[in-house]
DNA sequence: CGATAAGTTGAACTGGCTCAAGTCATGTGG
DNA sequence: CCACATGACTTGAGCCAGTTCAACTTATCG
């Protein structure tokens, strides 16, 4: 019934060949396998080290738990070791409206840099754990390692792309193309973590993707339904299985890209 | 009919006592009465001339001139001295989405910093002028001054906020409330840079509103009739006036915040 | 095992879309 | 400088994708 989710973990630590397993609490960003996702691409050995001195690594998380509240301080970035989180704000109703979902090597937390306060907050979906980065001292570091800057502010620079693209997947309508854009972007996701692209859980309810890609819960379900019924996906409640890629770009129309 | 387009600018220049005019050509960064929105905010005398020697300052561009392609090789970031801008990509139709609306003292661009390609593009809404910062420059100096480094990651940080409240935006639906967001933001954004908060040209065609929202532009167009006939706020053409702030703020459910 | 949350499916409703016809503004060439 | 052409805007009417509400089934977890 969920074969993959317990492997999902397990199976990428039993590929780590050079590099130890992410979830071993005590593995320092040069090990990390996720190193060549996260922050430290493009910097040589010595300079990692100096990036691990700052590193708070490996606090651990149950599902629900918060990394930050909306308001909150900002003190630090995140980066995801193990699980998934979203993020989201609370609107003036309290109707949650989630704005980011983040996978294991992707940071989080950029959203306070601005103000010093966190504009949404940050809850795992599942049990997971994390790194904490602050940021002062990231800025201090960044100062010194040109390379570290650079690296930092593609980073930044990253995120501003990939919100532009969820603005033009939320602006040109079609509940179809927003899911089907999603599930591609996760699939990617995975891929570059040397997942299988083909099969996966996904992480958040019907409910938080609907907030997610601006439609109800009812239609994503229905949209899955459809699929399904082309044959474009196997859909097992949270288990999904891309039966047909490329049918699937169609509907999604090439949003969203594979980056 | 339009008074107060032309007088835009002159008005800004007239009341400029300390600082110069943006819309000369050869003021420099400390001069420049952007300085306080721009870039050089947190900066020293010495540090600004130091940027004032990377900036490549006023060139003129009007009506549908580019600033960039989408898919340029990305090289600089651009500061907006005087006019407005919006930012756009072309989906694989061919029909162009509105990304962004950029006006005097606001920083374009940032969307090349990750893959060193434009991932949009940007053309003048209007005749205007704007200063070059060579980002590489940029990068260099940054890490030579903390405070530049740091008034950087800011200004990406305030991208990304602003990205994802207009993330929020597009997904709680409701044309009045975009509508009304948009306004709200055009209004505060004039007041900051001492302009009537209540009295403005809108750049954007309804077409251009419309895709930037989200909405047809038919729709658009009678929102704009709806908020009339309300006396919320009086349009006559590109010409808005806001009759009454806190109306306009309970339909729009204060989204897209004052900032 | 039972309670509560998550997901599916149906039916009726509706906000915004599409298509269409018209007015108004802008600017270009004669 | 006017006339006309083109693009921008408005308004109406019908339609449809997605919402809402509701009933039901299926998972999850103490």
């Amino acid at each position: 019934m969920k074969p993959n989710y317990q492997l999902d973990v397990a199976d990428d630590c039993s590929r780590a060949v050079k590099r130890a397993c992410h979830t071993n609490p005590s593995v320092s960003c040069g090990d990390c396998r996720l190193g060549e996702l996260c922050l430290p691409i493009a910097l040589d050995a010595q300079e990692i080290s100096h990036l691990d001195e700052i590193v708070k690594r490996g606090r651990n998380l149950k599902k629900g738990d918060y990394l930050y509240r909306e308001g909150d301080e900002f003190n630090s970035i995140y980066a995801i070791r193990a699980g998934s989180f979203k993020t989201f704000k609370s609107s003036w109703d309290g109707v949650e409206q989630v704005t980011g979902l983040y996978l294991p090597g992707e940071i989080l937390g950029m959203d306070g840099i601005s103000n010093n306060r966190h504009g949404g907050s940050a809850v795992a979906l599942e049990t997971g754990s994390f790194c904490e980065i602050p940021f002062h001292q990231l800025e201090e570091l960044s100062a010194r390692i040109p390379s570290l800057q650079g690296r930092f502010f593609r980073l930044m620079g990253q995120e501003i792309v990939k919100d532009q693209q969820m603005l033009t997947l939320l602006s040109s309508n079609a509940a179809e193309e927003r899911v089907a854009a999603l599930l591609l972007s996760i699939s990617s996701r995975n891929h570059r973590r040397k997942l299988s692209p083909f099969n996966f859980r996904l992480p958040m309810t019907r409910a938080e993707i609907g907030s997610y890609l601006g439609i109800t819960l009812e239609t994503v379900s229905r949209v899955f339904s459809r699929l399904s019924k082309q044959n474009i996906v196997a859909v097992d409640n949270k288990e999904i299985q891309l039966l047909d890629i490329s049918a699937l770009k169609a509907v999604a129309k090439v949003k969203m890209g594979c980056s």
